[in-house]
DNA sequence: GTGGTCTAGACCACT
DNA sequence: GTGGTCTAGACCACA
């Protein structure tokens, strides 16, 4: 339920910007179209369009019209950064006072990794 | 944002679940009624009706006709129990994948814990 | 929670119902005073006095007013044949129909009503 | 009357789940959209959304969001064995002591039925 | 289009 | 007084 409820062009966006950080999208690199990334993952063009459009937003991807989308220069590290920053300002916080909240040990949690 | 975005319900939820944690509200104990906590939120009563709805479903807290609703015997203990349990199951696998996708360890977490 | 969902003055109103037609309550006796039978069952006086009212509306107790509250001659009787009556026309009906939909047999409802 | 006196929500759930039960809805079918159903019925959109509400809270339907809500798979298996228990008990207890109390035969009800 | 949430205001049964 | 239900009408995010 909780996987299903986060929005699918969410999922979508995490896929993207996790080939992105892992290198299997390199700079230069076309990306899928959104016909065939929505074909391929059973979404609708509009969804997938919508989470190309985010990395675009954060110049992360740029179109050439006619031709496709290419994954932008220094992406990877970019991304990183803001995914890194945007982690520890807006989400961490709450999961730290969670952690708390329910007694459980960080460090425990985080070498055993439970999941 | 991310606070404010949340349903007020659940907000609602999280600090009446908060009260019982903390002791503050114990087994036995009535709850404001519907109406006053809805005045004393400045929310519909509709709305913190839905949110001690949650709670009668797991057997929280019982509700007595034409009286009020009560913090049920071992509410507190259950009550963690059941966070516990989701927090692992639903919440956290997907923090660690994070974690481990943007490359954090242990002492950055630390040093943001506390924002 | 089926059984604290039906209303308290029904409850109670089963619980002379019962008395009367196992002959604990004869005709002519006295009923216990409605403060005396809240008291005891810890209910309201006037969830109690709603209880007799409703025998009162079918002449299954009579009123002496100053005295207290009688059991009526032929109570049990009465009682007995519109229970039944009203059991055939109201409620059977639909349990039948419920037993059906749910491919109960025999044997197991004889099974579960030690329950 | 006793019909008329349940809560709309809950006889529309009712209907649902006799769809699922009899095999009209089967797993994967969409149910008719919140605002479809609350048309046809007569009803508040609101008051639809409780009644599918409950089943999704006992993973009898999925929510594909912005797409419409799906029987789940096993749904009328799922249903099917907590009504038999529901029923067995909540309600049959109580209705086992009714008509003992009332000098019925079970065996003479169930199959003349009576209705 | 879909479901999710919220409000304002009403009526009901129960204690 | 209490909670439970229902309506009408609104706004939102999502696909």
């Amino acid at each position: 339920m909780s996987s299903d409820s986060r929005p699918v062009y969410l999922r979508l966006r995490d896929a993207i910007a996790a080939a992105i950080l892992d290198g299997r999208y390199r700079p230069g690199d076309p990306l899928p179209s959104v016909r065939a990334f929505a074909l391929d993952q059973g979404a609708n063009p509009l969804t997938v369009a919508k989470a190309y459009q985010s990395f675009q937003d954060e110049g992360l991807i740029v179109v050439r019209r006619g031709v496709g989308m290419f994954v932008a220069p220094g992406a990877a590290e970019r991304l990183l950064a803001s995914e890194r920053r945007s982690f520890l300002d807006e989400q961490w916080p709450r999961i730290a006072a969670t952690i708390r909240r329910l007694d459980f040990d960080l460090a425990d949690l985080i070498q055993h990794q439970h999941g």
